[in-house]
DNA sequence: CTGAAAGCGCTTACAG
DNA sequence: CTGAAAGCGCTTACAG
C-alpha cells in the first residue's frame, strides 16, 4: 500500500473523502467511513507523516532532548526512561508521539537543538539537564516553539519548567543532621555547570545559616555524579584534618562508592559518619546500613511535565487550564539507618 | 525566517538556485553560493524537514526503538545511552540524525512499530530487546524498510543483527568454575521471553554437557533482571537442599542484590560461594569482593551496529562493503575475587 | 455527503 | 549557471 491515492482508487472514491473518513471528520457517510477504515486496516495504510506535516504545519511529535553526556550516562540511572513513561501516558491521549533526541557528546547542545528546531521534526520540546546559564532558553523563546524545561536555570526568561525540590531535600537533611547533633556537615556537588548543583549548594548554605553554623567551603566537595564520584568524595573527606561528622550526597549512585571508600577505612556509615543520600534508587536499597534518602515518583513527574507543556500549546491549552508554569517537585524523606545515631554517643 | 521562498526573495534569486546552493550541488556560481550560505546563516534558515522528506522520500532520520519495559527501566543501566554514542559517531558522518523511539509500557511493541513505520518518520530502524519469537522481524522485512536488530531471534528470517556473545560468556564462566572444582553450578535467567535468556541457558547446558555434568533444572533460577531479582535468586538458591557451590548471573545489576542476600546469611562470595557476573558495570566495581565479570565496549558495539545498518541501505552500502550481517559481539573476562577459591579448600 | 482543486515547502529534471 | 515548473502525499476550504 503506497499512499492515499491508491487507497482511494481501490475504494473508487476521492482522496478527500478517504482523508476525511480516516481523520474522523463529520459529514462523512457512516457506511463510507466503515469501508474506508476497513480497507485502510486491511491494506495497512497509514498517512505519510511528511505529507500531513507539510499540509498541517504540525508533526504530532514531541521531542525530549537528552544530553547523554558521559556524566549522565554513568549516573542517570534510567531517570529518563521512567519520566518518559509518564510523558507518554499524557501524550498518547492526544495521539502525540514522543521521541528522544540524544545530543551527541561531541556536538554543542545549543547547535544541536538549533538544528532540531529548524528542521521542524517536532512540534514542541522538552529540554533537560539545564545549565546555570543556558542559551537554549533564549533560542526556544525566540523561535516560539512551545517547550518546557526539566530543571530551572538563570536563563529561564520566565519560561515553563519543573524541577526537583533540591532546596527542600537539603533543608530536610540539614535539619535532621543538626537535630542529631551534627555541626560539621559536608555536601557533594556535581563537577559540571548543571544548575541543580548550584541550587543544591545554595540551599545547603542557607540551611546552615538558619542553624547558625558557619559555612566552611572545604566541606563542599565537587565530584562526578557516579559511584566513582562518591568514592572520590569519601576519599577527600577522609583526608580533611577536621573531618566532618555527616555528609549529604547528591545523586543516588554516589552513595555506593561512598560506602565502599569509608568502609575500606573501617568507618561505618550510620555509626561513625552520618550519610544522607538523594533520590531513592533500587541500588540504595541494597546498601547496608540502609541509606536515608528521598522518594519521589518520576512517572508522576513526567505526567506533570507533559501537562505543563500541553497547557502552553494553543491546540491543547484549554484541556489543561490553570497549570502552574514553574513547579517545584516534592520529594519525601525515607529515613534509613545511615544517619541514625546521636553525635557524641558513638563509640 | 519562514521558508526557502522568503530567503530567495531576500536574495532576489529563484528558490531553485537557493536550494542547489544550500545542498552543495555543482553548477552553482561560487559567488552565488557564498551569498546564499551567508544569508541562510544570518537569517537562521534551515530547510523544513517535512518539505524535504516529501520531495526526496527520505527523512535522514534513523530510529532506535526501545521498549523501556519495566524490567528494562530497572536494569538497562544506561546500556542504550552508551550504544547511542557509538551509533551517532557513524551517522553524523552522513548527516543522519538518530532519534530514540520509546514504546510505551501499555502499547504492544508490534503495533507501535507498525505505526512508526507507516508514518515514515524514519528511513531505517534499529530494534532491540528481541524476543525468542518476534513478529517485528516479519513486519520490517515485509515493509522493506532497512533495519538491524540488537539481539538475535528465532524469527530473524536471515535479517541483520548483532548480539552479545552470551554463549562465549557462559562457556568461559563454566570452564572457569569447573576448573576450580565446581560441579553444581546454578544460573540465573530472565523471567521474560527475551531471546537472550534462551541463548544464555542453552549455552549453559551445552557447557555443562561438555564437562559431563548432568543438568539439574532446579539450578536455573528465573528472576527479574535487577538488584531485586539478584536478591531473589540468592534467596531461592539458599533454600535448595542440595545447594550449588557456584552461580552465574545474567545482567550486571543482579550481583548487587545477590551479594546482599547471601551476606545476610553469613555467606561470603568468593569464599563460600563462587559468583560470576555478566557485563562489567560501574556498580560492580564497588562490590566487595570484586566481581568476576566480562568487559566489552558498548560504544564500539554501537559503531558496528550503525555500520551494519548503513551497509544495508542502498544510499550508503558502497561505503560499508563486506559487512557481516549477523555478528556475535565478544566480551572479555575480567577476573575478580568472587570466584577465586578452589572447591574443597574452603573452610 | 462527496469531489475537484489548491497548496503546505521543498528538490530536481528540464530549458535556456 | 539560473529560472520556471512539476510534483512528493497529504488536508481542507469550496462547490455542488
Amino acid at each position: 500500500m503506497k499512499g492515499i491515492r491508491q487507497l482511494a482508487e481501490h475504494l473508487d472514491i476521492s482522496i478527500g473523502t478517504v482523508s476525511r473518513a480516516l481523520n474522523g471528520k463529520p459529514d462523512v457517510n457512516e457506511e463510507t467511513r466503515k469501508r474506508v477504515l476497513a480497507a485502510a486496516e486491511q491494506l495497512g495504510y497509514v498517512a505519510n507523516q511528511s505529507g500531513r506535516s507539510l499540509r498541517q504545519g504540525t508533526t504530532n511529535v514531541i521531542g525530549l532532548m537528552i544530553q547523554s553526556s558521559r556524566e549522565t550516562v554513568e549516573n542517570s540511572d534510567n531517570f529518563f526512561l521512567t519520566v518518559t513513561g509518564g510523558l507518554q501516558s499524557v501524550f498518547s491521549r492526544h495521539k502525540l508521539d514522543l521521541v528522544m533526541l540524544p545530543c551527541p557528546h561531541d556536538e554543542d547542545p545549543y547547535e544541536y537543538l538549533k538544528r532540531m528546531v529548524a528542521r521542524r521534526i517536532v512540534d514542541a520540546l522538552i529540554i533537560s539537564e539545564t545549565q546555570r546559564v543556558d542559551k537554549r532558553f533564549d533560542l526556544l523563546a525566540k523561535t516560539k516553539i512551545p517547550f518546557v524545561a526539566l530543571g530551572r536555570s538563570l536563563s529561564d526568561g520566565n519560561a515553563s519548567w519543573i524541577d526537583l525540590d533540591f532546596d527542600g531535600v537539603v533543608n530536610s537533611a540539614v535539619d535532621r543532621l543538626v537535630a542529631h547533633g551534627h555541626r560539621r556537615i559536608a555536601i557533594s556537588a556535581p563537577s559540571s555547570d548543571i544548575n541543580l548543583g548550584f541550587v543544591f549548594v545554595e540551599g545547603y548554605r542557607r540551611a546552615l545559616e538558619r542553624h547558625g553554623i558557619i559555612h566552611d567551603p572545604a566541606l563542599v566537595i565537587r565530584a562526578k555524579s557516579s559511584e566513582q564520584g562518591g568514592y572520590q568524595v569519601a576519599d577527600e573527606l577522609l583526608r580533611l584534618e577536621d573531618r566532618p561528622t555527616a555528609v549529604i550526597l547528591i545523586y543516588e549512585l554516589m552513595a555506593i562508592g561512598f560506602y565502599r571508600r569509608v568502609m575500606e577505612s573501617g568507618i561505618i556509615p550510620g555509626r561513625d559518619i552520618a550519610v544522607v543520600g538523594f533520590r531513592e534508587a533500587p541500588r540504595a536499597k541494597f546498601l547496608q546500613p540502609p541509606l536515608t534518602c528521598f522518594r519521589t515518583s518520576l512517572h508522576d513527574l513526567g505526567v506533570e511535565l507533559a501537562e505543563i507543556l500541553l497547557s502552553g500549546m494553543p491546540a491543547y491549552s484549554e484541556e489543561y487550564p490553570g497549570k502552574t508554569r514553574q513547579t517545584i517537585w516534592p520529594l519525601e524523606l525515607m529515613p534509613g539507618e545511615s544517619d541514625a545515631f546521636e553525635l557524641g554517643t558513638k563509640k
